[in-house]
DNA sequence: GTCGTGTTCAACCGATGAGTTGAACAAGGA
DNA sequence: TCCTTGTTCAACTCATCGGTTGAACACGAC
């Protein structure tokens, strides 16, 4: 299921434009016009945009007379924070693993993290 | 400089066959063939994928003989968690300051986390 | 009701992306 | 040397994406 979430999200902000928009919009609500603003791109523009984001959760829009303020929904970051952080905690330890074979090896003189370009269980 | 780099890692990630590929590679390095076995994609095909790991600096390459094994880059990671992070600690905060105003509004009574749907600065 | 404002829908265009097949290229083994 | 293996290059197809314009829709103001 997340999958086609983590999918839109790293999808959505693969976009200079929107990772721009998820910035204006950490630092308070904005209506699509006001968002619109800063780019010289047509409002319907960045109507698409915003409903990337929204589509991948990033962020919710809320009903106010004709406007539709946008809300940055940060819990979705937690998504692809955890997705990074497992691999990049494996590729870690997979790292100190070789790192201590290879003080094994040299037994216990001080070696110079010689980057393992080796997979290192097999 | 590194907005661009920004772009091709998310861009990267946005596909599910390349962070099965990562997810693969943080368990160790492999050579193209190998990561190719899983998919029933053609091998040319995942020679593109790594190619667009590689050009998102999120895998390097090494020479042996005719094969190129891969080595996953984990350091590139940082470099989305910061992105990541530092919005998420702005939108945080911002509702914590909301929360602040509205416990001052609520005379310090106990109150139930409304959701700020509207922009706090402003 | 009519007007003006803010937003979205629909259709289109040009560029890019993921996949294919076929050929080329590099390097080790007979 | 020739053959096999592993990988990449080249050219093509098809779908998707970001942008456009023009029309429609929703709502408040008059």
């Amino acid at each position: 299921m997340t999958d086609d979430q983590l999918s839109r999200v790293f999808a959505a902000l693969a976009e200079p434009t929107r990772r721009d928009m998820v910035a204006r919009l950490a630092a308070g609500d904005a209506t699509v016009g006001e968002l619109a603003e800063p780019y010289d791109v047509s409002v319907q523009a960045v109507s698409k945009h915003i409903k990337v984001l929204s589509d991948a959760g990033l962020v919710s829009q809320r009903k106010d007379a004709q406007r539709r303020p946008c809300h940055l929904e940060a819990e979705v970051f937690d998504l692809m924070t955890t997705w990074i952080e497992r691999y990049r905690r494996q590729a870690q330890e997979r790292y100190e693993r070789l790192d201590a074979v290879l003080a094994d090896l040299a037994e216990g003189g001080p070696h110079e993290h010689p980057r393992p370009q080796q997979g290192a269980a097999s």
